[in-house]
DNA sequence: TCATATAACTGACCAAAAGTCAATGACTTA
DNA sequence: TAAGTCATTGACTTTTGGTCAGTTATATGA
């Protein structure tokens, strides 16, 4: 890595600190691409550089904490399927909180948006969301946790239904309950319920 | 009702009906405010006679077929509330499927907008869905047919974020999968499970 | 070392379209 | 029938997302 593509990659760094910083703090609507670029210290045009439309960079912003949890899933291979995921919606719920209800918004619209970025695999969050739970699912099937039978394509869809319903309720509603008390009795009701039927008892 | 407000509804009849059109075929951001003045055959300005923002059109837009699903709902009373949930995830859904993806896209973007109209009763679908259901969980609860200590409010926000999940997950696939098929394999996993521990046996 | 190539950066500029508003005239009311 | 109301109009304003030709700093290679 040369000096020219560490600076490069610095100002992309710059335009998203202070991308999330603004856009936790006022939401999308209320900031512009000026705002983004003066508070990173660059020229309008400099956005532009790295992201194609000013809706682009949410998906950036939010890319590291939810990345992370991906992260952290797939190295969890001592744990049952019934373990891994209350994990993971808990997780994922402590990044939404984290996050906060502007970014979350954000994101969620970005993603329903026809014209958001379809050509980077990592843009792709649904897709990449998709593939990861199925692979963890594949896995509980083919080291027999789970039987042969087990439909996993449905049960990702109702998996991912769930994780990115209870973000969008939560922001819905404003932000008005607890995410994390409220995902622990989330998954107390419905995680055992996905799965009772296909756990194999030896 | 005399000539003029009824000459009024019949503006704001043709507004709905043309932006329905080009919504469901074009895609919100493909279409703007003159696109649908001119199809409904009127001026530009007297769109912001009846909608503050180009984006408070899709709520009316869509209030038509998912207002009669609650309709239908609060209606039947013979029914448990077994057998309720899935006919209202079911009709949910044939709502979604009907109105298309670009609609129902479009319509929950607008719902997570914090910009979007917070004033009418009707323009907090979210809310509004939220009392139904709970009156519905309610009323099962002074009927009998669940128990005193069942949490309503929980379970009402379990319920609301798995539809609003189940919508938001197939317009993120792209319309990929079957709603209907899907939604029904859905509740057979699903309803049991939130309402097994709150069914009171006589 | 120097000349050429390359790529990030700049900010004035453009274009699109959302939203405004004074003027109009058809309808209502007293 | 005259005064008042209100939906309608469309030219105009404003905002801002996005472009691009020019500049500057760095890399390359002879």
């Amino acid at each position: 890595m040369n000096k020219r593509q560490t600076a490069a990659l610095e100002t992309r760094r710059k335009l998203i600190t202070a991308g999330l910083e603004l856009l936790k703090e006022k939401g999308f609507d209320a900031i512009n691409v000026e705002d983004i670029t003066k508070k990173a210290g660059v020229a309008k045009g400099t956005f532009y550089t790295y992201f194609k439309r000013k809706e682009d960079i949410v998906l950036d912003i939010s890319r590291v904490p939810f990345g992370e949890i991906a992260e952290e899933l797939e190295k969890m291979n001592d744990l049952t399927i019934i373990e891994k995921l209350p994990h993971y919606f808990y997780r994922f719920m402590e990044c939404v909180e984290s996050c906060g209800i502007n970014v979350c918004r954000q994101w969620t619209r970005d993603v329903l948006d026809p014209n958001s970025v379809p050509d980077t695999k990592d843009g792709q969050k649904w897709k990449y969301d998709f593939e990861m739970l199925k692979g963890i699912l594949e896995n509980a099937v083919s080291n027999g946790e789970l039987k042969e039978d087990t439909p996993v394509e449905l049960l990702t869809h109702i998996i991912i239904s769930e994780l990115y319903g209870m973000m969008t309720c939560w922001c819905m509603s404003d932000g008005k309950f607890e995410p994390l008390d409220w995902t622990q009795r989330f998954c107390e009701i419905q995680i055992d319920a996905i799965f009772k039927q296909y756990i194999k008892v030896n």
